[in-house]
This record gives structure tokens, C-alpha cells and sequence, in this order.
DNA sequence: AGCAGTATCCGAAACGTTTAGGAAGACTAA
DNA sequence: TTAGTCTTCCTAAACGTTTCGGATACTGCT
């Protein structure tokens, strides 16, 4: 039983194809009632145009792509599933459908992305995981090929579609945060890798440190590759016991505050009394360990949402009219929770070292 | 600057479009240097072949649809990225892409599929989360379309394509890991919901405890809402709380698990030594918690690799020379650590009672 | 020279849709 | 009556690909 297709449901109406078509599409030089018996056939015999018919001759495909690294280790995103449903949700209200291109542990992302927009399997792509600078905007730039990232690299154009979170703002908060309640001696643990998300949330830190202009703080910064739990772990505890350790630990991310927090237990050393450490994310994790770990919420379906929109926006040349700019940041929310709290009494400051 | 095509290249070729297709295909009726002229040419100018025009033509999209409920509640499913990655993995390997068909909270998932099935954006189809009996099978049964599910129904016939977890198995060795240990008041928190897996996982048990045959055990059932938070609570805080409080629950997934922890905390009960809790998935946050939860991997990643090939088998009619049987059976892995234990001594049976 | 066989290429149709550019008839206004 | 304007419908081309069924020229053989 083949799918009906408009040539047969012409012919059994007595019509010609291009009536029957325009019909369905809704243009109004169709008679009433013929427009009417036309949406009777084609809802009793279950017609639904095909869509690469019509994607051939539109030159649209009603495809989103998403790019999607398979890499080796386990977790690809820990809000992946989030993201996903954001993006969907975006797309079906404008009736495009998401596809992702999966990026195998041998491919470039680079290459993929290009075999995607040269066969036309897509009508704008969504990048995430930008880096500070990214070869693979650089590339859908020149070819003019519609996107929108999730993320911004440090030298976009103002006219260059993406929507993020802002970072900057929220690390500047957290240290806000904890310079009040007494902080003075702050670690970061951030990443290797030159992601812009990093850049970001460090300058924010600095920035405000620097505001501060009180000669009594002090940042120690360890790094660690991003999804190596076990270099995280090392980080953790490296700062953990050094001879001045801080009593205030921003984590880059969840994953390297959990770690902070199950090293802190190990070596003893009590949350919040002893130490205070702040994540960003909203990891479902951080709301199961004890203590629960204080973080920044992204929001990210909602940012995926508004990503979808924009981009669909961007396709059909909505976003010429002028009604949103190019580019959005979002806030990141900052989730209070039990991994924070006054700094230790100046008295213990040099008792506590190790 | 719009993409290259046949007919473009041909011309520049000064050869026929028949020619230049059959070449890039591989037949072998095309002179040995004319197909490499092709080639260059071909790369030169950056060509890939238009996949609308070919889909239009073979009939087949090279899509693979997954079916994508985006309910409201937070996250979708806790290992999804997982199963992407694994999924992809395995489409990546026989060229096929995977689209992703989103139902909205206002839609129906058989309405959604049947679209997709009927426009043709699919040559098949992944379904998750199959329940006891489901709709959306028997319709691509009837339908004739090639797909494949993760999980079973309770009646599916044996030619049906799946690939499944043995939740029957696992759960009967937690039994009889939990028996072995002194356990005999037994507890099972599960979910509400007809899904197919909790079947499965409550006949492992059931059968384990009858094969026992020992007049001791005793099992109590308590039920919860699958996506509801707090009802989860109440459930293992009820549970907990039951003048006969079991020494040992099994968890129907790994959020009951950890649900159970929260509250065996709140109520001062120490697990393991009082309370043994075993869950299933292996959800990151079961690494995270203390004690951490004693659970079953699924190797999703895997799982999920498998149904692409088997599909694609499926598709191209590769799976009737009969290599692999068309439905699979996975072990699922029990991953001992910190949330069960021996039971407690039979003297404290009666004063640990709430 | 005549013939079969082979290597190499091509014309044309087909897939299902959209749409530009009419055409035929009916109505309106003078 | 006649020209003009709507309303309603249709013909035909186009999108880019694959593939069936030849066509042509060359080879080797008798």
C-alpha cells in the first residue's frame, strides 16, 4: 500500500494536480466547495505531502541540523537531553524538524558540518560547545550558510546570530557572593580546553576581583581537562591542600564541583563551615550529594527554545524587521544551596592549613 | 553561490549526466580515465549529491526517525544522551542519519508518527519507552514500516525487531544477592505507569522469591508516579516508615533508589547497615551520593548502537539470511557499592521498627 | 568482409511537488 | 453589446537524481 500521492488524488477528484495543490496549500484562487471536497479526499485517503518532492523544488528541507560529537567518554552533555527538548519544542512550534549530524571519534566536526550543508540535507545548523575562536563558524560564515550558536566566540560580528548565557555576570555574582559573607582567599578550577564559556566566567571573576581592589584577596586557579574525572579529582585535592587553601572554590562547572566537594569529605574538611564552594550548571547531582551544591542555573531548554526560534527567525529572513537583535544573553540564575556560607572566623585562618 | 549538480559538472565535463552519475556511483561501465577525470572534477567543485533529488527517486531519505516526547517535566530521560551517542554511533556506520520527531505535550506520540510515517522524512523508525501493550507499535506493525523498539511488549510476536535490557534476570539477582546476604522483609518501590520494563523487573523478582520458596520472605510494594519528585518521597518515606520496615527494597529505577536514600537520611536510618537499597539505571548521580547506590548498568551506549544496525539491517532486508535473530537480549550488570549490605541481626528486628 | 561480443557512453523517463503564466467563463459597468 | 474584471481552473516547466534501454565504436575471430 503506497502513500497517496497528488497526481492520484487529482485524477480521482477530476482535477488537476496544481488545483489540488494550491488547494491544500491554502491560496485562495480555489473555488469553496472544491477546496472543500479536495481536504475531504486528502483526509480520507491520509494524504501528507512528500517531502523531498517538495524539498527539491523549494530548495527547503525543513531540516535543522544539529551537530552532535560522539566522543569516547561517556556523558556527552549532562544536559544534552534538556537542550534537545528546548530545540525541539522551538522547532515543531515552526514546524521544522531537529536532525542531527553525529560526529564520529575519527571525523572532524569541520568535516561533517560541511558534508551536511553541501548536500543540502539542512536548512541552518546549531552549534554548541563554542570554542573562543571556532573554525567552524568561521566557516558557515563564509559560505553564508544560516546558523545560530549556542555561544559566542570572542571576535563575532554584532550581527552574527547566537544566544548564551551570561557567565561573565554570574561569576562576578558568585564572588559578590562570598566576598560579603567574608571570603577573601578564593580558588578557581577551571578547564584546559579554550572554550569561550571559560573565558567568560574567568574574566567575570577577575573583573570583580579587580573591582574589589582589596589587597587582602587572593585567587589560586588549577585547571583540569574537562571530562577526565580522575585529573578532576587532582585538581581538587591539589587545592585542597596546598599551604594557603582557599576558603572559597569556584568550580568551572557541576562535574568539577562535585569532585571539590567529594575530595573536601575525604580530607575532611567541613562544607559550608570550612569551605565554601560554588558550581555552574544545576547537574542533577548537585541537588543529591550532601551538602546539596550550590550552583548557577543555565536554563538551558529555555535557551534552546529561543534558540530554535531565532534560528528559524534568521532562515525566513524574519529577523530583518528588526524585532529581536541578533544576539542574546541569558541570565544564569544562581541556585542557593548548602555548599556555602560565611567564611571561617579570621582566628582559624591559619589553623586550618594543611 | 549555489551548490554544484550532475548537470553542472557534466557540462563542464563535456560528458552526459548518465555518465557522471553512474562514475560517482561506482558502476563499472565507465572508461577508467573518465571516471577519474569525474572524480577530480567532482572534488574540485566540492560536489555532493543532492539528497532530495536522490530521495525523491530511490524512495529512500536515509533518515532514521526517533520518536521524542517533550513532556514538561524536567528531564527527559536521564541516560538520553547516551542513547543518542549510541544510536548515532551505529547509524553514522551505515550512512544514515537520525532525525529526531518531537511530540509536543499537546500532541499524541501515535499522531506524530503517523505524520512522519506518511510524509516520508523517514526510512525508519526508533521507538523508546514501550509500554505493556502500545499503540504506536501495533500501528507500524499494521502499517508495514520498518522499525525497532527499545524494550518489548508483553506480545510481541517473535519475528518483531527488538532490543531489550533483562530486567527479569537483574532483578532476580538482586534477589538472590540480597537473600544470600540475610535479607528476608523485602521491599519493591516501582512506578505507576503499565511501562513494559517495570513488568519485567517485577516478574524477575516475584519469580526469584517463589523459586525460594522459604515462608520468611516478605514483600511489600509500594508505587509511585514515574516523573513525580515528591510522590517519590512519599512513597519511600511511607515504606520506611511501615511498623514492618523491610531491610532490603529494590528500587524499579535509580531516582526511586536515590529518593529512598533522601529519606532513609531524614529518618536516621543507616544504610547499608540497617537498609540495604538497590536501584537500576546507573545514573550519574548514584556515583555521587553517600553511600553510593548499589545498581544495574544498562549499557545504553551499546544498546543503543545495536538498534541502529539492526535496523538498518531491517531497511535493506539484510536480516533475513538470518545472521541474528531479530530480537536481543542484553544483560544488564550489577554494579556493587555503598547502599547494601548484609541484613541487619535478627535481634534488631524489633527495635528498629518506627 | 562480415559478424558477434564488449567497452563506453547517452537519451529520456520517472520520482512528487510547486508555481509562473495563462485560459475560459461569468459577472460588471458603460 | 462590448470591453474589462473577477473567479476558477489548468498546462507545462522546473527542481536533481537514478536507471532502463539502447546506441556507437572498437576488438577479435572466422
Amino acid at each position: 500500500m503506497r502513500r497517496p500521492t497528488l497526481r492520484q488524488l487529482a485524477s480521482e477528484l477530476d482535477l488537476s494536480i496544481t488545483t489540488v495543490s494550491r488547494a491544500l496549500a491554502g491560496y485562495s484562487d480555489v473555488a469553496h466547495d472544491t477546496r472543500q471536497r479536495i481536504h475531504q479526499a486528502a483526509k480520507k485517503a491520509g494524504y501528507v505531502p512528500n517531502s523531498a518532492g517538495k524539498s527539491l523544488v523549494t530548495g527547503q528541507t525543513g531540516f535543522i541540523g544539529l551537530l552532535l560529537p560522539l566522543s569516547d567518554r561517556p556523558q556527552i552533555d549532562p544536559f544534552f537531553s534538556e537542550f534537545l527538548a528546548g530545540l525541539g519544542e522551538g522547532l515543531q512550534a515552526r514546524a521544522r524538524d531537529c536532525f542531527l549530524a553525529t560526529v564520529g571519534p575519527a571525523q572532524s566536526e569541520l568535516e561533517v558540518l560541511q558534508h551536511v550543508v553541501e548536500s543540502g540535507r539542512a536548512d541552518g545548523m546549531v552549534l554548541t560547545r563554542i570554542g573562543e575562536s571556532d573554525e567552524r563558524v568561521d566557516y558557515l560564515n563564509e559560505r553564508g550558510f544560516p546558523f545560530i550558536t549556542h555561544g559566542r566566540t570572542l571576535n563575532d560580528a554584532p550581527s552574527r546570530c547566537w544566544v548564551d548565557t551570561d557567565g561573565e555576570t554570574a561569576f562576578a555574582t558568585a564572588f559578590e557572593e562570598l566576598y560579603s559573607a567574608g571570603h577573601r582567599r578564593f580558588g578557581l578550577i577551571s578547564i584546559e580546553e579554550p572554550m569561550s564559556f571559560r573565558h567568560f566566567r574567568e574574566t567575570g571573576l577577575m573583573q570583580a576581583i579587580q573591582q574589589r581592589n582589596d589587597a587582602t584577596v587572593s585567587l589560586a586557579i588549577g585547571r583540569t581537562p574537562r571530562f577526565d574525572p580522575a585529573a578532576r579529582a587532582r585538581a581538587a585535592s591539589t587545592m585542597l591542600t596546598s599551604h594557603t587553601r582557599p576558603t572559597a572554590i569556584l568550580a568551572l562547572t557541576d562535574e568539577i564541583g562535585l569532585s571539590i566537594l567529594e575530595q573536601a569529605a575525604a580530607l575532611r574538611i567541613d562544607v559550608p563551615s570550612e569551605l565554601s564552594v560554588i558550581g555552574f550548571d544545576n547537574l542533577p547531582a548537585s541537588e543529591w550529594v550532601r551538602p546539596t551544591l550550590t550552583t548557577f542555573d543555565q536554563r538551558v531548554r529555555e535557551t534552546a527554545l529561543e534558540l530554535g526560534h531565532r534560528l528559524v527567525d534568521l532562515i525566513d529572513g524574519t529577523s530583518g524587521s528588526g524585532q529581536r537583535p541578533a544576539q542574546h544573553l541569558l541570565d544564569a540564575t544562581l541556585i542557593r544551596r548548602g555548599s556555602h556560607g560565611p567564611a571561617p572566623g579570621v582566628r582559624h585562618e591559619y589553623t586550618t592549613g594543611n
